[in-house]
RNA sequence: GUCCCCAUCGUCUAGUGGCCUAGGACGCUGGCCUCUCACGCCGGUAACGGGGGUUCGACUCCCCCUGGGGACGCCA
């Protein structure tokens, strides 16, 4: 039998990253088994859902890279078919109409709580034949079995045993003549073929109850993974309205998408010391049994760890689109992609993020520096470097060639001439070129900036110094 | 409140009765490398929540407590 999953979120807000972990889940085991992957959205409470949200989960997980190989399909599509099952399921006895209403049943609840009890269903109009009045509103509720228990091995859990009568009756087709989730999805999972239920452990309480509506429908049941939930840094569950934001944020903010994947599969799951994870690993190595049952906190320090070495470990070429974006977003336009390219390998190693890659490499694009960090200049810009910076600069001026060999060469013979250590010519030439204490490597940033730049702001540089010394004179 | 789940360094985790003087990673930190930053390398910091059992022997098994979380909707 061959792997059927599905990632089925409501459609109520944006994709975030405890739903991207479920959706990577479901991706990650489904691709080890070579099965297939289902979209379902959930949306069959018509008042909370909306279409933005539908795009924004697509486009979250097409920016993970975890499209689905079926779908979307939409829950509320099939709407028929899950009212026909109810009406099938009354008319077997299965299911009863009940015509409590909301006050009732808030009334019930509250005492029940007050008596110490789990407010629940008393199932009050099993019995009742005859509406209390003509026409009067009712839900369809499900009969469930009031004895007995439900088991099920959960591949994360483990076996898990819920007795009949700690359930209740579960509403299945509101009183406006909608169907609820717990119908929809039983009716749809059984439609679709889906023979593992992979979701958060939030669903747990769901599952005995969908379990006795497969079987009440002599279906097959397909089998579970609940997977422990992802908490923010106070401890309790991420969630749209906890703390959490969108994934696209995360790209935003310049994280790779397999940089998130592999921060979200450490979470539950490892394998031997490993902590780099291609995607390509994930998906070979990954197996849901042999992920934990203890929740997660979610740490910002170790996501930027793993996208560090993410961002290391990318081709550049791969990194020039969302590159080009953080430089937009910091006012670079109409970069000159193949100067890009050469320039990208100097800062793989010096960026956690792409947002601190573009704020690094922006001297390069920038047609001038118009100032120096403040502690930079004061640390490096001392009147002393004056005279070897100018000759400096007079040397690279009539270096016609501009390679790295050639660069170098003109750096040894000026430290030669003033019989002086590396340190303190590059640091002054550093912060001429770049305004700041920071760089590559002081030829490959010269080399990058290329002649032109590097020798106006040169020029600039000892500008500046002859200025400096002439106001302290 | 009721039912369920969880419990190893601050965080993510390894550990499945002796290999544990509890390993790795992030973070923090000392050093090396060095033209700066970073990368890399070497070192340090820091944990089995508490109490009972079981056992020759418990991080590992059982029970209780404590702490944390989840679920209790005509939401999904």
């Amino acid at each position: 039998m061959t792997l059927r999953t599905r990632f089925a979120p409501s459609p109520t807000g944006f994709l975030h990253i405890g739903g991207a972990r479920t959706a990577l889940f479901c991706h990650l085991h489904t691709r080890h088994y070579g099965g297939t992957t289902i979209l379902r959205i959930e949306d069959t409470d018509r008042e909370r859902s909306k279409s933005e949200a539908v795009e924004a989960i697509l486009a979250g997980m097409h920016w993970l890279g975890l499209d689905p190989d079926e779908g979307p399909y939409f829950q509320s599509s099939h709407c028929e078919k899950h009212l026909e099952i109810a009406e099938q399921l009354l008319i077997g006895e299965r299911a009863y109409r009940c015509y409590c209403t909301k006050e009732e049943l808030d009334e019930m609840r509250d005492k029940q709580r007050a008596a110490g009890l789990k407010p629940r269903y008393d199932g009050r109009c099993r019995n009742r034949s005859e509406p209390p009045q003509e026409g009067a509103p009712f839900v369809i509720r499900f009969l469930r079995p009031t004895t007995g228990e439900v088991v099920w091995e959960d591949k994360i859990q483990g076996e898990v045993r819920v007795r009949n009568d700690e359930l209740d009756d579960l509403i299945l087709v509101r009183s406006d003549g909608s169907p609820t989730y717990n119908l929809s999805v039983v009716v749809d999972d059984h439609d679709m073929g889906i023979n593992l239920v992979i979701r958060g452990e939030d669903h747990l309480s769901n599952t005995p109850r969908q379990i006795q509506l497969f079987e009440a429908l002599a279906w097959d049941v397909p089998e579970y993974a609940h997977m422990p939930l992802l908490h923010g840094s106070d401890g309790a569950k991420l969630s749209k309205r906890h703390g959490a934001v969108s994934v696209l944020s995360f790209r935003e903010e310049g994280f790779l998408p397999s940089a998130v994947n592999n921060y979200l599969v450490r979470l539950g799951w490892s394998h031997g010391d490993q902590e780099i994870f291609t995607m390509q690993e994930m998906e070979s190595l990954f197996d849901i049994c042999e992920v934990g049952r203890s929740a997660a906190i979610f740490n910002n320090d170790k996501l930027l760890w793993i996208n560090s070495h993410h961002i290391m470990d990318s081709p550049p070429e791969e990194l020039l689109e969302d590159l080009l974006y953080q430089l937009e977003q910091i006012g670079i336009e109409n970069v000159d992609k193949v100067k890009l390219l050469s320039a990208v390998p100097e800062f793989q190693e010096r960026s956690k993020t792409l947002v601190e890659m573009a704020q690094k490499m922006a001297f390069l694009f920038l047609d001038d520096i118009d100032y120096y960090e403040p502690t930079a200049a004061k640390k490096y810009m001392k009147i002393s470097a004056l005279p070897p910076l100018t000759e400096l600069t007079r040397r690279l001026e009539s270096n016609n060639e501009w390679t790295l060999e050639s660069i170098e060469k003109v750096f040894a013979s000026v430290l030669a001439a003033f019989e002086m250590k590396m340190g303190k010519l590059a640091q002054p030439v550093r912060v001429a070129l770049t305004g700041t204490a920071t760089s590559p490597g002081i030829y490959e940033t010269l080399y990058l900036l290329g002649r032109t730049k590097s020798l106006s702001r040169l020029q600039a540089g000892v500008l500046y110094l002859e200025e400096k010394s002439q106001s302290t004179d």
